[in-house]
DNA sequence: CTCTTACATGTGTGTTTTACACTTAGTGCG
DNA sequence: CGCACTAAGTGTAAAACACACATGTAAGAG
């Protein structure tokens, strides 16, 4: 095996445990973007405060971007005139909008479910 | 594209996302396995009250089980006696509880994230 | 007795999601 | 110039997961 899971990583003698939420970079690429417009790099730098993680991996950021866009979740356009390197700047639409509704919805019922686990869990200690 | 996503499934014209924490079903095999011994198909009965979904695959499953016995994380013998098919009794093992223990830690670290998500995404409104 | 259903454990294989490695290009600085 | 930082990508493999199917035991219906 040349990588270990991501989810459970060998280190030092132990397994560490990161729990995470699956795609969660999509609704925080989402909320980002509905706080102000970003390119790329922007968000990846600005992503960690929301998942936790040291860094996203940024080849399937820009992936995933270029996927949210082509289903009409966010918009974006080259940056002209700004200075430095081509930027594409990238807006949040209103199904955009809509679907980060939804994955708060569902983030609310993770909580519960993890919720009644930890709960389970405290019980047969 | 014969399947779509699972955490993000088309319903009735809108997407249904699912927020599914990563790997989820180790740590409830575990827990339900600390709680008492088991086998497969009855753990596979009983994760559904954990991880909300309506049934986990039981062929990844079993994969899953043999998984965590050649880990260290659970042992296992037929169960010779009973009456029916031959049965595999799965009970946890101390390495078994030390990995729930940090599943549980790292639990408690994702609904501090979610939480702060969601806060975040409510103030913005 | 035969058929069907439920129990019980698996294998094979494709899809989706994520990780890791690498490329290209503009700009400022010592 | 050489180097670091910004910015946007591609290629590819592995991990996680979904779906389909195979095999055998036993209990109950007809």
């Amino acid at each position: 095996m040349r990588h270990g899971p991501r989810s459970r990583r060998h280190h030092g003698g132990h397994w560490r445990v990161f729990a995470r939420v699956e795609r969660f970079t999509e609704p925080a690429l989402l909320l980002l973007l509905r706080e102000r417009p970003a390119h790329g790099y922007d968000l990846l730098e600005r992503l960690p405060e929301l998942t936790g993680e040291q860094r996203v991996e940024m080849g399937n950021l820009y992936r995933l971007l270029r996927a949210l866009e082509q289903e009409g979740l966010v918009v974006s356009e080259w940056d002209e005139g700004s200075p430095g390197p081509a930027k594409r700047r990238y807006a949040i639409t209103a199904q955009g909008r809509l679907l980060l509704e939804q994955w708060a919805d569902a983030l609310r019922h993770s909580q519960d479910r993890t919720e009644r686990f930890l709960e389970r869990y405290e019980e047969g200690r």
